[in-house]
DNA sequence: TTGCAATATTGAAATGTTTTGATAAGTTTT
DNA sequence: AAAACTTATCAAAACATTTCAATATTGCAA
């Protein structure tokens, strides 16, 4: 596979998404559930400016959509093929507890 | 599936060598066919230093190996977990002409 | 050992990212 | 319409990355 200069600045713009350990907590965090701006960043201790930055992020790249219900907007993953990106992001690293430990 | 900050740190920390242009070029060459230094700056055009620091730091993430023969050192993507990932990070940005295209 | 070739490291400028307080904008309730 | 609540945007400080010329290092050859 023979990557352009400009096909590779379009793929490392989205990797740069997964590039941010914040980022990635919100993306994991709403692979499990979708969830309000406010339900983030109280599960993840995040303040509520920067995780709607990077979700501004992730919504620019297509890797989540936001939906207005009342005053809240539910974000969610915007489709499984995110979800696999992530899930074999982290399982690359490798050492990070992919399920519950054997008793 | 739940994410630490420090687990997300480290996953990041991964997918930030994923996050630049430069290192992608070189990645997808090496994945064609191991090659040298040389040879990889002047398939892609990049400077000799910056083609090695962008090994460097792929090197430290085992995301490629070197091996010394003579004066040269011929590098290659470590192993096909690698280059699954570089894979799936290209195809999932799309539109990046993933075969041939039909006649 | 001198010289030449290939790769690595260093140093510094330019550029980009992350984070958060302050504040604006959109929604509901009263 | 005003108050209360939720999310988005702005601005700026702190920090990290990228790039490459210059230089050091390593290996081979004469």
């Amino acid at each position: 596979m023979i990557l352009s200069e400009r096909d590779a600045e379009h793929v490392a713009e989205t990797m740069r998404a997964l590039a941010s350990p914040g980022r990635l907590r919100i993306l994991a965090r709403l692979d499990e559930s979708p969830c309000s701006v406010g339900q983030l960043e109280s599960d993840l201790g995040i303040a509520q400016a920067t995780v709607s930055n990077h979700l501004r992020i992730l919504r620019h790249l297509d890797l989540v959509v936001g939906e207005r219900g009342g005053r809240t907007v539910t974000y969610r993953i915007s489709d499984g093929h995110v979800s696999e990106l992530l899930r074999q992001a982290v399982h690359h690293v490798g050492h990070v507890e992919p399920q519950a430990p054997a008793v």
